[in-house]
Formats: structure tokens, C-alpha cells, sequence
DNA sequence: CTGTTAGCGCTTTCAA
DNA sequence: TTGAAAGCGCTAACAG
């Protein structure tokens, strides 16, 4: 039985116990492969019985890395960040890293303030989600060690989401069922990958597909879209393609009162919520856990040698 | 400007710098009274301009607290737990601690692993997130540095949700309404708190008011609460009280679709989701954010003096 | 008030 | 294959 330590055992006590030298016990820690087996025994069941736990502290400051990573989400609470967050996390688990997780909220000095914290954590990298108006300069300190997730810039490695391709595939899902008065709701333009870019995807498709843009953007809210659907909404439309899942809730609940279940919505996010709330809604999967991993490895690999930086874009899917 | 360090500055490099010990600057680091303004002005000067960041490993090493607490949820994606976190965030970033949180998945196995990392890591304290099933023995090794959320135990400090009164609450406000056909969804009393307390709570009111009780309990799923709904529905039934917002969202959904909007339904949670699809519903707030606060105040006096232990119980309101 | 000195627990030469 | 010894960067006595 792994009996507790009343006292806080240091490696000294577990090399005394096993009788042998200090220098063994740690060779034993680092997997060091120049220990004869019989004595890497010994010294394996002493730490085991007395439950001696490195210092991690001290591991670190003598190794200079900390085997931490930071991960700066926006907001605690964005159902897609926890889902790239479960990725990262799987990732750098298996490599063997911890992770401290904090939250920018949407906010560059907070998002300063945190990355300064992690810099005197000395963790060996840092994942970024990014937000509106992100200044990547922030990661200055980072170089290297650091990728972002959304954003766009060349400084740093990164992993963004198809923004472009997740609206074509709702469109083409849609105009292939022959449906040519499609709709759109999305937010505000000032917001480039959000707003701009999924927009474009949405003109261009119409361009296309000789469809009669008809659009609105606003807030990434449940009110906002519900406000803004009776704008795009006409006798003839089939369906309203959303920017995101929380639109497409609004835009699905207005139309529910409305009693057009004939006009089939659209999100972004695979939320299980929306497809449960309204069975004539589909939406696309960004792929964020993928992207979380992907970020994760891209990471792992930076660190392990001088790679060099690379943007990465998730493709998107339709969830079968 | 502050320059950044090409290579890592230490203690010493800024001693020299400022043309003194190393201790005195040191001694400006840990705020130490002792020292003379002018030269507390000229290390500070030098820091700054230096970019020097002292290393939190040596630092932690030095003084056997890492100023580091370890959060362990039960899931990332968690609406309640995310609350509670941002609050327990708030207290102890204040108190200049960071937090390094981990996911549990219900899982004693994953939490054990985790708390053994968090043990390594020479985490000052913990607080953790419970669950169905949960073993509080696993918290052993951080006795009097841990602050458990939703568990019921005696051995390490707590702060519990008011199970009992927010099913209460919900109830009084219906029957406040003169109502008497009042039908409750829950999940299995396997599950202590969300299960067995909840249901009890509504049992109890029932007999108080004279209440003919009708009820089903199920998984904690939009899908479960969705099928359970025409059990417990009649044509008198006035409300539906239920464990949570996740199932109220199910039974509102079926309503609808049945056309009851005549009948009312409470939730728990205080989700700004369930208020926006479904007007004709209301939903506790058991205080997850106050609960996360009470949680890291506790952890923290824990931390300060060897406080004992403390059973705290966060009151349920109704949002305004 | 400030510099010197001794470690904290660990990894890593360097010899043996 | 192993042990002794030298630090990693910092804090905390202990002397000045």
C-alpha cells in the first residue's frame, strides 16, 4: 500500500532508503537507461512504498522547462472553445504536460496580464484563442511557443477555422436541395472572421448560384437574431443560413412563432442544443476539437525543435 | 520601453546591474520594508527597464508554496461549474494565485490522476468539483488544502448547493399562485443531490401544500425530460417543477408542441437560454458564481492559517 | 539598511 | 554502472 508521507520526502531520503546515491534515484526519475535493473528495481519500489513525489518545482528550475502549457481561452464558458480546449488537453496529456487554462474575456489587457503571468510560470508554450480586435503583438514574448487559434497573422503559427468553407457548405447543402432564396443572418463586418469572411462566403455563393442576396448582420446573440429574421424573411424564402448556432437559435425560435417550420435554418457550432430545440435546422461542424489538437501538436512540435511557423485551416463538416 | 531579455535575466544579472547585493533585490521583490527608498527606486528602475521577470520556479522552490491552486471539474462545458470557476477565478487571482484547472469527467480514476499531477505540481490547494459517486478519500494527501463543490463529506471543507430550497422556492412561488396541480421531472436518487435531495424537496412541499405529488425521474438529458413529460401531465397539471434547466428545457419543448402554453415551468440553473426560447418559464438560481467565491475564500483561509474544517451551504435565489 | 552565505530539491557533469 | 559535487535562481538567516 502507497502509505502517505508525513514529512515531505526529498530525494535524498528516497536514495538513503534504497542505499544508493542520489545522483541513481534521479537517474531512475529521467528514465535514465545507464542503471542496472536490479538496483532501477530496488529504487522504483522504494519510491513507490514510501510515496515519494518529485518536486516539480524543483525539476523545473533546474530543467528550465516546466512542462506547462498556458491556454488563454476568451471566455470560460464558449461552448466551442471547450470543445478545442478538450483537444488541446488530450494532446498534451499524452505528451506528458499540464495546462493552466484563463480567460482573456475578449480583452487585450487581461490577455496581457495573463500572458505576463504565464511568462513568470515559465511555461514552455502558450495557446491563444483569439478575439475581435486581438493584438498578436502580445505574444511577442511567446515567439516560438506560441499558436493561436482564430486570428489572423503571420507572427506566430496558427490554426484557424474555414470560416469561407463552413457557409459554403451550408449553401451548397441548401442549393442542392433547389432552394434559391436563401437568407442570411451574421454579425457585424468589423468582426473579420465572424462577420466579414462569413459574409463573403455568403455573397459569393449567392453570386454563384444566382441567388438574390438578402441579408442582415447584428449581435452574436439569441436577441439579436431573433430581432433582425423578420428583415431577411419573405413569403418565398426557403431557408436563413446563420453565422453561428446562438443566431440560428434566435432566427429558428422567431420562425417557430411565425409558424414558418417550412423555412429551414442553418448555424455554425454542431450544437446538440439547436438540433434538439428545432428538428428543421442543421449545423456545421468547425471542427473545433480537431483544431484543438491540431493547435496542440503544432505546439508540441515547436517546442520540441525550432519548426517553423505554419498557419493551419480547419475544414469544416457537415455532422452526419 | 520595456526591452525584451534575449537571454534569461537572473536575480544576479539585476544586482549588478543596479550595482548592489543580490538579497537587496530580493528584498524589492518580496516587498520587504527594509530598504531605503532611493535604492528600492534604482532595482526597481532596473527591473523594469531590464524586462527582468523573476523565475516562479525558483521562487516556489525557495518557499514551498507554488501560489498556484489546483480547480478540478467535473466538465469543461459545464454552464454551472463555469460560473462557479469564473468566481472562484475572481477571489484568488485577486489573492494572486493562479489556477491550473483540470477535468475530472465524472471520473474518480481521471480525478486521482489528477490530483496526484496537481500533488507534483506542488499546487498550494484544491478545489474540486463533485460528482455522482464521488470519493472524497481521493483528496486525502491535500486535507486541509482542499475545498470540495456539491459534495456531501465531513472530512475536508465544502460549500454546498441549497438542493433542498431551490426546489422549495420553486414551489412556494407556484403555490404563492394559488396553484395545486404542480408535476416535477428530476433525475435517478442514485444521484444524491440532483436526484434524491431535489425530489425530496418537492415531496415534502407537496405534502406541506396539500399537494397531490406526480412525478418521473430519468437521465439528466433534453431527451429524457422531453419523454417524461406526458407521464406527469394531465389536463389540470398547472406546472412542471424540474431538477434543472436542462430538463426544464425538454418539458418546455414538449409543451409547446402539445400546446400547453397554460402550463409553467421551473428550472434550476438560471440559464439565460431557457428564459429566452421559453417565456412561460422561470429558473432558480442556486448562486453558482457566490458558491465558486465562498469556495476560494475558504481554500484561502485554509491556506493563511489552519483553519477548521467548514460546511457552507450558497442560498438559492430567484433571479429578479 | 545592505552584502555575504547557506541552502531549497533536483539534474548533470565528472570521476571512479 | 554509480557516487560526489557543482550549480539552477531564489530567499532568509546572519553579519556587518
Amino acid at each position: 500500500m502507497t502509505q502517505k508521507p508525513s514529512q515531505k520526502l526529498t530525494i535524498l531520503d528516497i536514495a538513503k532508503l534504497a542505499g544508493v546515491g542520489k545522483s541513481t534515484v534521479s537517474r531512475v526519475l529521467t528514465q535514465d537507461p545507464r542503471v542496472k535493473p536490479a538496483t532501477r528495481e530496488k529504487v522504483t519500489q522504494v519510491i513507490r512504498e514510501s510515496g515519494y513525489v518529485p518536486s516539480k518545482s524543483a525539476q523545473s528550475m533546474r530543467g528550465g522547462n516546466s512542462r506547462v502549457i498556458g491556454i488563454l481561452v476568451s471566455r470560460l464558458d464558449s461552448p466551442s472553445e471547450n470543445k478545442a480546449v478538450r483537444g488541446i488537453l488530450e494532446v498534451i496529456y499524452a505528451a506528458d504536460y499540464d495546462a493552466v487554462i484563463m480567460e482573456s474575456q475578449f480583452c487585450n489587457d487581461k490577455t496581457r496580464e495573463h500572458i505576463a503571468v504565464l511568462e513568470k510560470r515559465n511555461v514552455d508554450g502558450v495557446i491563444v484563442f483569439g478575439f475581435s480586435g486581438f493584438d498578436c503583438a502580445i505574444l511577442d514574448s511567446f515567439a516560438q511557443r506560441a499558436v493561436v487559434i482564430a486570428v489572423d497573422t503571420d507572427s506566430v503559427s496558427s490554426v484557424s477555422y474555414d470560416n469561407k468553407g463552413m457557409i459554403t457548405l451550408a449553401m451548397d447543402q441548401l442549393t442542392s436541395k433547389g432552394m434559391k432564396h436563401v437568407s442570411y443572418i451574421g454579425v457585424d463586418p468589423a468582426d473579420r472572421t465572424t462577420g466579414q469572411l462569413r459574409l463573403d462566403a455568403y455573397l459569393d455563393a449567392c453570386a454563384q448560384q444566382h441567388i438574390e442576396p438578402c441579408y442582415r448582420t447584428g449581435e452574436l446573440s439569441y436577441d439579436s437574431a431573433y430581432t433582425l429574421t423578420d428583415a431577411v424573411l419573405s413569403a418565398q424564402t426557403q431557408a436563413i443560413v446563420c453565422a453561428s448556432d446562438t443566431l440560428a437559435m434566435g432566427v429558428a425560435k422567431r420562425l417557430q412563432e411565425l409558424n414558418r417550420t417550412d423555412v429551414l435554418v442553418s448555424g455554425v457550432g454542431a450544437t446538440d442544443l439547436l438540433r434538439f430545440m428545432f428538428p428543421n435546422t442543421f449545423s456545421v461542424d468547425p471542427g473545433y476539437f480537431d483544431a484543438g489538437q491540431c493547435a496542440a501538436d503544432l505546439l508540441l512540435q515547436h517546442l520540441r525543435q525550432d519548426a517553423k511557423i505554419t498557419h493551419l485551416v480547419q475544414r469544416s463538416c457537415l455532422p452526419v
